[in-house]
DNA sequence: CTGATGGGTTGCATTCTCTGCAACGCTCGT
DNA sequence: ACGAGCGTTGCAGAGAATGCAACCCATCAG
C-alpha cells in the first residue's frame, strides 16, 4: 500500500539471509543505491538495522528486544507457561506451544527436556507446517474452505519417509486431527523424534493454540509417548479453561 | 531520513507497550487516522502487525521469526553457546551471554539455572544498563570520550542501595572494571542476586561480548560466586580465542 | 607517487507518492 | 430506527522520495 514502507520493510527479510553492503541491498531491491542509502539509514535510527565495522549491514538489538516484548504480551503464553513447565517436571520431555498466525506456525514458548538426549528447535522458529503435530491441530480447526486452500499452497517436503507427501493426504490428516481432537507427529520431521499434541482452544472454542510433548526414540517408544496423550489433554484444557475464563482474545483469521 | 518509513517503523515500540486501535495509532503518530490505516497496512503485508479479532492491532509473528534469524546469525553466539553450556554443567548457576549494540546492552543466550530458584530474565531483554556486570564490562570498553557521553546520557535507577546512583559512580566503576579485566553485581539489581561477568575479545582485542554467571543469596553467598572468578575467566577466554580465530567481525562503534 | 577503481555519500530538480480531507459504510448500543 | 463511533475509500493537492550526477575517500596497481 506504501511504496517507501514497503521497500524498507523488503530490506529485513533480505538482511535476516545474512549481512549485505548497500550495493547488495539497492541490487535486490531494484532501487538506485542511494535510495537503499536512505531506506537502511531510517531502518537504522528506529535500531532495526545494525551497521558492522565492515561497512555491511544485519538486523539490528532493538528487533530482537521488540519480538520479546511482543512474545511478553501475547496472552495465552504467560497463563500457559506455568502449565508447561509442570507438565514437563511430570514427564520430563520437550514441551512446546506454539500459535498459528498468517500461514505460519510458530513456537512462542519451550521447555527443554530433562534428558540428555533432546530435539532441537528454537522459540520463535517456524515449524514445518505439514508435519507437526501442533500444525496439524492449527490448521484442522480453519474452516474447510481457507483450511483447502492452504493445503494447496503449501510446498510437502519429503523431511522423511513418513512426511506428509502431499495435499490430499495433508486434508485427509486435518480431517482425522479435527475429529479425533489431538495429533501427533511420528517420525515425519525426523525420523528419530515423536510428539503427541493437544489444541488450547478460546470461549467460543475455536483453537487459538496447541501444545506438544516431544521426545526421541533413543528415550521412549513412540507407544510409550502414547500413553501421556491423556495427560497433555488435560493439561491443554486445563489452559484452555484458564485461557477462555480471563482474556478470551481470539485471533482474526486472516 | 525518510519521513514515511520513520513514522510507520515508530508504531511498532507503540504497539509493543500493547495492542492498539486505528484511532489510537493515529493520535499518538499524530497523523491522520487514514494514513495510519495506510502504514498499518503495510506493516501488516509484512506480517510484522497482525490483526486481532477485536480490530486492534498488535506485533506480528513474522516479527520474532526474524528476530530469531537476526541471533542466529551472530556468530559469537554460535561459538558460545557450547562454552555456556558447560559453564553451566561445572557450576550449576545461570550463564548469561550479552552484546552492546546502540545504547543497550542485551542478552543474546542464557543456560538456566540447575537450582530451583532461579533468576527471571529473557533472552532479547534490554539489561539494566548501569548495574548488570555484564553491562560494565561492554560499556568499560568503549573509548574514553565515548564512556563519558554515554554514562551523562544514562538514568541511575536505584534498583536497590546498592546500585550505582549516578553518572561520576558509574564512570568510576567503569575504569575499575577496565583495568582489573573482570566485573560483579553485587545486588544492584536485585537486591538478593549476585553476578560475577568476564569479557569475550574479539582478534583485535575489543571487547565484543560479555558473559555472567548469576546467583541468588539463597543458593551461593557473593564470596562463593567469587569463586568461580577464575572459570568464568577461562572460559570467556576460550570463546575469545575461537572466535578471534574465526570469523573476526568487530561491530563498528556508533 | 599517481592515477584509477569501487564503494559510499550528498544536492538538486523532477516526479510520483503520500497525505489529509470529506464522504461513505458498517456495526453497535440505545 | 436512529445516531454515534470507528474503519474505509477516492481524490486533488502538496510535499516527500527518487534517481541522477558529481563528489569524496579509501584501496590498490602501476
Amino acid at each position: 500500500m506504501s511504496q517507501t514502507v514497503d521497500r524498507a520493510l523488503s530490506i529485513l527479510p533480505l538482511l535476516a539471509e545474512g549481512p549485505a553492503d548497500l550495493g547488495q541491498v539497492a541490487d535486490r531491491l531494484g532501487v538506485h543505491k542511494s535510495t537503499a542509502l536512505r531506506l537502511l539509514r531510517t531502518l537504522h535510527e528506529h535500531g532495526l538495522v545494525y551497521r558492522q565495522s565492515d561497512q555491511r549491514y544485519r538486523l539490528g538489538a532493538r528487533l530482537i528486544a521488540l519480538a520479546q516484548e511482543a512474545m511478553e504480551n501475547l496472552d495465552i503464553r504467560e497463563i500457559a507457561h506455568p502449565h508447561l513447565v509442570r507438565l514437563n517436571e511430570q514427564c520430563g520431555h520437550t514441551v512446546h506451544l506454539a500459535v498459528y498466525e498468517e500461514d505460519e506456525v510458530l513456537y512462542i514458548d519451550k521447555v527443554e527436556s530433562r534428558y540428555p538426549v533432546r530435539m532441537y528447535s528454537r522459540i520463535g522458529k517456524p515449524v514445518a507446517i505439514t508435519v507437526a503435530a501442533v500444525a496439524k491441530l492449527l490448521l484442522a480447526d480453519l474452516p474447510e474452505a481457507e483450511r483447502r486452500s492452504r493445503a494447496d499452497k503449501l510446498d510437502y517436503p519429503l523431511y522423511t519417509a513418513r512426511s506428509t507427501p502431499n495435499a490430499p493426504a495433508f486434508l485427509k490428516e486435518l480431517e482425522r486431527v479435527r475429529e479425533q481432537g489431538w495429533a501427533t507427529d511420528l517420525g515425519g520431521h525426523e525420523e528419530s523424534i515423536n510428539c503427541v499434541a493437544a489444541p488450547i482452544r478460546g470461549a467460543d472454542g475455536r483453537v487459538v493454540a496447541a501444545m506438544s510433548v516431544s521426545a526421541p526414540n533413543v528415550v521412549v517408544t513412540a507407544d510409550e509417548l502414547l500413553t501421556l496423550l491423556p495427560l497433555v489433554r488435560r493439561t491443554a484444557d486445563t489452559i484452555s479453561g484458564e485461557y477462555s475464563g480471563k482474556t478470551p482474545v481470539k485471533e482474526v483469521t486472516p
